[in-house]
DNA sequence: TATGGCATCCATCAAATGATGGAATCATCG
DNA sequence: CGATGATTCCATCATTTGATGGATGCCATA
C-alpha cells in the first residue's frame, strides 16, 4: 500500500512532487497562514486549481509537507547514527553536529517548519503531528543519556531538545544572524559549527566523566 | 516628546494600552499573518474600528508590539546585569538564567515574537527592527566574552545568541515539549532551568579556565 | 445646559483568499 | 484514428479580512 506522499517522492518530476517541493519551501518561509495557495501555484508555474486537484485543501497539503520533512529528518538521523556508532562521545557529537548542520543548511525548510510547529499556533487545530518524541528518544539513546531506550527520562529528553534546537536556531535564523554579524554564508556556516561544538560538547563530556569517576 | 507607545505604557487602563497588551499576546501566539484584527478586537471586547482608530493599520500595531517587547527585553537585561555584576562567571550565568527564564515564562509573547522575527518572513518587507545587535553586545560584555564593548567579535555574538535562543526555545516550545515529556508546568520550569544550566555553563566556565591558565 | 471634541460602534466596502465546476487539452491504448 | 481517462486552465463563488465613513454616545468645560 503506497501513500500519495510516497508516490510523490518517487518521481520528483511529477506535478504532484513538484508542488510538494515548492510547498515545503514556501510554507517554511512564511508559515501556514503566511502562505497562500496562489504563492505556491505561481512558484510552480501552474494554476491554483491544479494544485487543489493534486493535494486537496491547503491544510492537507500542509500536512503532507509536515510528513515529508518528518521522513527526511528521521532518515538523516539514521544516517548519522550509522556513521558515529562506536566512537567516543565528544567525537560522536562533533560529527553529528557537522552532518546535521550541513544537511539542514541545504534544506532550511525542515528546520523552519519544525520551529513553526513548536512555537506557532494555527487557527485550526493541528491534526498531529511530529515524530519528535521518537526522535528524541533515539538520540538520547545514541548519546548514552539513557540505559533503557523505552524509558527515556524527561531530563534526558530536554537535553536532546536543547541540542536539536540549538542547531535549528542557527539554520533558521541565518538571515537575521548573518546580517547582524556581517558574515558571508561560508563563514557563517563554519562559525555555526564552531559555536555549536563550543556550547554543546563540554556539558555532555563533563557529565560522562563524572559518571565514570563516580 | 512622548511617543504614542510610551503614552500607552503609562496608563495600562487606557483603551490604547489594553489593545496593545492583547495584541502582544495574540500576535505572539499566531504570528503576524495568523492574527486577524478581529481576533484582537474580540479579545479586548471592542469593535475593529476602535482598534484601527487607536493604532491605524495592522502593520503599525504590529510594529508597536515589536517596539514594546523590545523595550521590555532591554529593561530585563539591564535589571539582570545589576544583580549579577561582580560575581564569578558560573554564578552570573546561573542567576541570569533563573531570572530571565522566570521573566519570560511570565511573558511568553516576548520570546514568541522574537522567534517569529528571526525565522518567519512576512509578506511585506519588515520595516526594521529589533535591538538584538545592541543586546548581544551588552551581554557579550557582561559575560566577559569581549574586551572592547564597541567591537564585539562575530564569534562572541554567536555564543550569546546560542544562549539567548536556548532560553527562548524552552519558553516558546512549552506546550509542545511539556506534552512530550508529560510534565506539569512547575516541573517543566524547574527542569528547563536545570537543563539550561547543564548545557550552557560548562562551556563558558571551561573557556575562562583555559584563558586563565594560558 | 449647550458645545465641541474625543471615543465607540454599526454598516459597509474592496481586496485577498480558499475552493470548485466545467471546458479544453493531453496522453494512452484499443 | 478515436475513445477514454487523466490533467490543466479559465471563470467564478463565497468567505475572510483589512479598512473606513458616518452616526451615536460620552464627557469636560464654558
Amino acid at each position: 500500500m503506497e501513500s500519495p506522499l510516497e508516490k510523490a517522492r518517487k518521481d520528483p518530476e511529477s506535478m504532484k512532487a513538484r508542488i510538494l517541493i515548492v510547498a515545503r519551501k514556501i510554507f517554511g518561509e512564511y508559515g501556514f497562514h503566511g502562505t497562500t495557495t496562489r504563492m505556491i501555484a505561481q512558484e510552480v508555474g501552474i494554476d491554483i486549481s491544479t494544485l487543489h486537484y493534486h493535494w486537496g485543501e491547503k491544510k492537507d497539503l500542509y500536512e503532507a509537507v509536515i510528513l515529508d520533512i518528518n521522513k527526511d529528518l528521521g532518515q538523516s538521523l539514521i544516517d548519522v547514527e550509522k556513521i558515529i556508532h562506536g566512537r567516543p562521545l565528544a567525537e560522536r557529537l562533533a560529527i553529528a553536529i557537522d552532518i546535521m548542520t550541513d544537511h539542514l543548511f541545504e534544506h532550511p525548510e525542515i528546520s523552519n517548519l519544525i520551529l513553526f510547529r513548536y512555537f506557532g499556533k494555527t487557527r485550526h487545530e493541528a491534526s498531529l503531528d511530529f515524530s519528535v518524541p521518537e526522535f528524541t528518544a533515539d538520540i538520547a539513546r545514541s548519546m548514552g543519556l539513557t540505559k533503557d531506550a523505552k524509558k527515556v527520562s524527561p531530563r534526558a529528553r530536554m537535553k536532546v531538545l536543547a541540542v536539536m534546537n540549538a542547531i535549528y536556531n542557527f539554520i533558521s535564523g541565518e538571515e537575521f544572524f548573518r546580517s547582524m554579524t556581517h558574515m558571508d554564508r561560508d563563514t557563517y556556516i563554519v562559525t555555526v559549527k564552531e559555536t555549536l561544538k563550543f556550547i554543546l560538547i563540554p556539558a555532555f563530556v563533563q557529565q560522562e566523566q563524572k559518571k565514570e569517576l563516580g
